[in-house]
DNA sequence: GCGATTTGCCAAAACGTTTTAGTAAGCTAT
DNA sequence: ATAGCTTACTAAAACGTTTTGGCAAATCGC
């Protein structure tokens, strides 16, 4: 018994049954404890045996089956990311740079990533299904809004998870974020300072809190140095990408007094800077924007003449999945993880205001949910 | 017995064990195997207890552990999706279009996405653990080179797969393609046909067949019309994103007699634009480029200014999901589909010339592996 | 040389489903 | 009334692992 008692795998073999941990040790003589506990690195097994494990795995192809192994120890080693499949902006691009990160990352430790999308209706059940169907061990949550029922959900259910970004609630909970606040009001201060009057300021969609935070930040920069408050307009993109840069950045320079422009990203900073050149080429406009090191945008031509706040988005991503992985080896609440920005000044540009430090009373406003 | 042999779960519930078949078989006094055939639509259930059974598992939130149904039923409902972790070019925003039309046909059959990445090297042994351990049931593979080697391991292993584009082997398999080589040499032909006799085409990496059948395309376009092969020259953005459409554009437009540029990627076409502003701005230079649709590059500013070929990748995604699901669900051999292109001429362009065939052939050499 | 400890292995239970192979009760036709 | 059929249910096996608890042999201390 044992052998035969199955029907014969059928046929070439490609496509047959695979080799279980059963047969393994059938091949072997030994029990699939043994195979088991060898593999897994346990100490109970002699250092023979289990190098005389590890090389019959190795030649007949033992590989566990994933399946069993999830069912028994309730760790599948898959994080779950959802999407929202919006007709106007299903993905974002700036989402390829992020999840780079996440995958490199995620294979160093073993993880995949289970990847599903719903419509904004129904979005909240594909959580749903996930939290309570084991086949993932937690989530990410991409471009939260304040007070994110993502994260209210999720918070409920206990399960681990990390946030790209913040969703302003009071409360421990996983995120790996950029200083949005303090960028954008030290992108402010220091066109200000240079003597720019009237700026125009090309916003993401400001129910995302990216946006939110930025918007706040270039307002307080102009009420804290006593600046009108019209010496910034803000534009926003609700579809952030596309030629909404040329577009917005067109109807910004129909201001004959604009002298600067603030981008929320790269993206449409480069677009942007082709509407200057088509409508405007010879207005002198200066053009600071927060830059993501997207791969597919290369700012280095503009090196100088732009300024820039960088933070690479795929080192936000490696950030997102560590602090996961973490969460689901160790109990406990979430971390927060703030990712640094470097500011490269435009040539001629004086910095000196960078170095002055943004009010305390402002700060606090944003920094209240920072690790201590 | 059946109630109280298990230790009751605890405390607040929220992060306690989830409810299971033989709970819920407890709770309604029947047979797990009932519950089971109930909720899966076994016709050997009354139509009350049935009734019963879906309310009851509604009430105590009973969710089938997935890792349990995957031992069992050897299916899993996940497809992997491999992306090669190279540091010039991780993920092309391509993809992101392509992955929306793939998560909204998957959702439609109830299958997720599993997404993971490998350095060039070892690209491989991902294939061969998600072959092996039993956690996917189907491929994407996406960007082929010419005898990839990832359709000969799939191939091999007999999995199902299929294929964005074509690796041009002969014989069966999945994939899912639009028409590159008639769509560059028509595009060729059309410019041609309107008096252009100095063209540049800016091209994608060839090392990939999409970007290589484009290439062959437009070569033999011009000698089949009898014209110089110097009367295009093919520039490659071996990064195809980025200020690449700028920076080669500019190299291009130092050609003075060029009156034409053709695009591999609408991404590019704007950026190219930008530079033959910037440049170029007196000359008057054609713009002919591929359309796939990308949301975030809108291209309806330039509507009648270029001319474009136009195909959605998010139309392809959700076919290259369709067909994976199909081959799961049917055995034998993958099937190939092709995806309409729409031609838009640019205002004042003469299309007669898209009327008439490409040379049989021509058309031949890529067409054999067409479905019947 | 003998009891105590350590080493190296294993049988069986458990994980939570689906599926197989029934069976008992209720009908139907004669 | 009974053989046969249908309906509505179920016990038990199976999927392929990990883990628990145990046990025999080898080693150690003295």
């Amino acid at each position: 018994m044992g052998r035969g008692t199955k029907k014969p795998s059928v046929g070439s073999g490609s496509i047959g049954r695979s080799v279980t941990i059963k047969d393994l040790a059938g091949e072997l003589g030994l029990s699939i404890t043994t195979i088991s506990r060898a593999l897994n690195g346990y100490p109970d097994v002699g250092e023979k045996t289990r190098k005389r494990v590890r090389e019959g795995a190795e030649k007949f192809g033992y590989r566990p089956n994933r399946n069993a192994q999830r069912l028994v120890t309730k760790r599948t080693h898959n994080i779950a990311w959802v999407q929202q499949d919006n007709d106007r902006k299903f993905v974002d691009p700036h989402f390829v740079e992020v999840m780079a990160g996440v995958l490199r990352g995620a294979r160093a430790d073993n993880y995949d990533i289970v990847l599903a999308s719903d419509t904004p209706e129904h979005e909240m059940r594909v959580y749903d299904r996930f939290v309570n169907d084991n086949s993932v061990d937690g989530f990410i949550v991409d471009l939260p809004r304040e007070n994110d029922r993502r994260v209210s959900y999720l918070l409920e259910a206990g399960r681990p998870f990390v946030v790209h970004g913040r969703d302003g609630r009071t409360g421990e909970y996983g995120w790996v974020d950029i200083d949005n606040y303090g960028n954008f009001y030290n992108l402010t201060r220091l066109l200000l300072a240079n003597g720019h009057r009237r700026i125009a300021f090309i916003n993401g969609d400001e129910s995302f809190t990216y946006a939110l935070y930025r918007h706040r930040a270039v307002v307080e920069a102009l009420s804290d140095g006593g600046y009108a408050q019209d010496s910034v307009k803000i534009y926003n993109s609700l579809h952030p990408m596309g030629d909404a840069g040329f577009k917005l950045t067109t109807q910004a320079l129909g201001d004959p007094n604009v002298t600067a422009i603030i981008y929320s990203s790269a993206l449409m900073a480069v677009e942007g800077h082709a509407a200057i050149l088509r409508g405007a080429g010879n207005r002198d406009i200066a053009i600071a924007t927060m830059d993501d090191e997207l791969h597919y945008i290369d700012l280095s031509p503009f090196a100088g003449q732009f300024t820039t706040v960088r933070s690479s988005l795929r080192d936000a991503g490696a950030a997102l999945i560590a602090e996961l992985i973490r969460q689901c080896n160790e109990p406990g609440p979430g971390r927060g993880i703030e990712i640094a920005s470097i500011f490269d000044v435009a040539d001629g540009t004086d910095s000196a205001v960078l170095k002055k430090p943004i009010p305390a009373k402002r700060r606090q406003a944003l920094k209240r949910l920072l690790p201590a």
